[in-house]
DNA sequence: TGTACATCAGTGAACGCGCGTTCACTGATGTAC
DNA sequence: TGTACATCAGTGAACGCGCGTTCACTGATGTAC
């Protein structure tokens, strides 16, 4: 005996709870996602129907968890920018003997250029901040200056202004050489990039 | 006695002649502006509607000039490099003396920070092109080259080749620290980023 | 512990706005005779 | 040199698509009794 089913509706494509567990979790997911594709594509790369599919979601939902595009964005942001820090931290191996070192090689990798879904953030936001509001400069203006202070950390300690200054020098050159690498079809070109800022990296360190 | 005139047809806005010549001045003029348009505004900022008002006409005669949006697009883009580079040869002072100098003190100027749509197309797009095309990454690959040739070329004469990866360092950190100084809500870190910026250049370039 | 009900996460069709593009039209340009 | 006509730069209404947002609805959750 043959059974034909046409037109079967259907299946609930989860078990489909609205637990208030699960609605954290994908709230935490659009979230994570959300901070990926900014830092791939840009602020204006985020689409709403976009990211709620890739989250395993419907657009319609979006609205029970962001009053707007725009404050996903708002929550968003700070997100890819501690993301992308936490990465890079981890890229930093031993931090005791040469901690610039290893910061500068985990910076300036090809694995980083090829990711920057998963890298810092300052590096691939810098140019859409720059014409953004003051709210984005504020944050990205609040993560360089850590930033310029951790590098100064692992300097000799010299004059503290002198190595605060070194650190936004060295990460004015790690951030433009990332970005001119990823920018850049060349791929000798884009290599060269990220060794002569490496090198120019560690020269400005130890001046 | 009082004459009231309702309804008065607006004056023709021009003589609005259609000559070849006046076609080919609109031509330059929309050029020059998307050009300018793009380095303030990335690509995503060229609106045909915007655009052709600021220049003047209407929108429907956009397509007697251009195929498309991607059309303009490709053809300002290389205007805008272009321009940008006309600028920054004529910030340099007198190239005999110290050459890298006066580049260095005219690209991170608070002037080029200040104004984006007549400055450098490689700072003001890299972000933009890092996630464009090839024929985007390609001109600012060759423009890139260009200038760092040309900042190698002001160094003393050492080996050619560690010559041109300065050049790229130096193109790196002055490129970094200009997106970054913009990216800045912060005055005075903006200010330090440029003032930094400067000192390594210098630094790197003197070694 | 069990039952009834309110809440609300998620669905998917529909709406409205912005924007690139098209098109019928105008009138000066510039050419053919 | 003058006249008739074809060309085409520019106009502005209209179209269509993409996308953010809204809304009526579904059904599991979780609470009140």
């Amino acid at each position: 005996m043959v059974c034909i089913i046409l037109n079967v509706k259907p299946a609930r494509k989860t078990a489909m709870g609205h637990s208030r567990a699960e609605k954290a979790e994908n709230h935490d997911r659009i979230l994570a996602l959300a901070a990926e594709r900014i830092r791939e594509g840009g602020l204006a790369a985020i689409n709403v129907v976009e990211l709620m599919r890739t989250a395993g979601l419907t657009h319609g939902g979006f609205y029970r968890h962001f009053a707007s595009r725009e404050d996903l964005l708002a929550q968003a942001l700070p997100r890819a920018f501690a993301d992308g820090e936490a990465r890079a931290a981890a890229g930093k191996p031993d931090a005791g003997s040469a901690p610039l070192r290893g910061f500068v090689r985990g910076y300036l990798s090809k694995a980083h250029r090829g990711d920057p879904a998963h890298g810092c953030a300052i590096a691939a936001l810098a140019g859409d901040i720059a014409r953004a509001e003051p709210g984005p400069k504020a944050l990205l203006a609040d993560r360089l200056d850590a930033s310029a202070d951790a590098v100064a950390a692992g300097l000799g300690g010299e004059d503290p202004a002198a190595a605060y200054r070194t650190g936004l020098a060295v990460m004015s050159t790690l951030v433009g050489a990332l970005i001119l690498a990823r920018a850049v079809d060349d791929r000798d070109l884009s290599d060269l990039l990220l060794q002569s800022g490496r090198e120019a990296a560690l020269a400005l360190g130890s001046r």
